[in-house]
DNA sequence: CAGTTTACCTCGCAAAGTGATGGGTGCAAG
DNA sequence: CTTGCACCCATCACTTTGCGAGGTAAACTG
């Protein structure tokens, strides 16, 4: 998977993921992990700092709680503000996506086929 | 349209319009703006420098041409490697965008109403 | 006790887009 | 002839983002 394409879209991702409930950083990446079939690993470099600028900007919130094996996970979840930053992107998305595909296949042909 | 969201989508672009004929960098930013209906304005210090890395890479050729006015213009063309290239960046692109949709709309919902 | 897994996080680096800036030509208005 | 604009090329510093590597720490496994 091309690095460059990836670049922004992990907040939809991550916004997607929370609306499902609260997870946890090392969760989400198993979860992307798995859902992609391996695909796609989400780097903590790349997770956690896009986690806190969510949080920054209040769009998800976090709070640890202690598991019965004594660890500590902090889980985050979406925020109201979020749900709507996330309704946003995904219209930003889908221009985006529209924009692409109509330079990409500018007649309508359906030449995605894998 | 999130500027973070288009980074790495140049390339699929550049080449895609050059399938359909050789063009100049002032035709190609003209080009995706009125496609785009001015919601897309290419900035030339993505271009020019995205151009060059293609004709680096083989991708792309360029040649000068002289108009009847006295003006010189870069023309670029698509070589047969930028083909192949483009294909295969196009199929990293349906993958990729077939991976955030999986997100955004876990069970298939078609939620992309404008 | 040592190694692996779980679980958090930060830092330096590379890649790409943005805004600013700059060079040069042709043409119309004053 | 000078000013200004449209055309046409291009580079540079800065910012953002993801990656790879490194660091801390606790619980489980052998």
């Amino acid at each position: 998977m091309d690095r460059e394409l990836l670049k922004g879209s992990t907040p939809i991702l991550l916004l997607s993921l929370l609306t499902e409930g609260p997870m946890y950083g090392y969760q989400i990446i198993e979860t992307v992990l798995q859902r992609t079939g391996g695909s796609y690993t989400l780097k903590e470099g790349a997770l956690y700092p896009a986690l806190h600028k969510l949080e920054a900007a209040e769009f998800i919130s976090s709070y640890w709680q202690t598991q019965a094996n004594g660890r500590d996970r902090r889980y985050y979840s979406i925020l109201p503000a979020g749900t709507a930053f996330l309704a946003a992107k995904k219209k930003e998305w889908s221009l985006f996506v529209n924009m692409v595909e109509a330079f990409v296949t500018p007649n309508g042909s359906s030449g995605t086929k894998g």
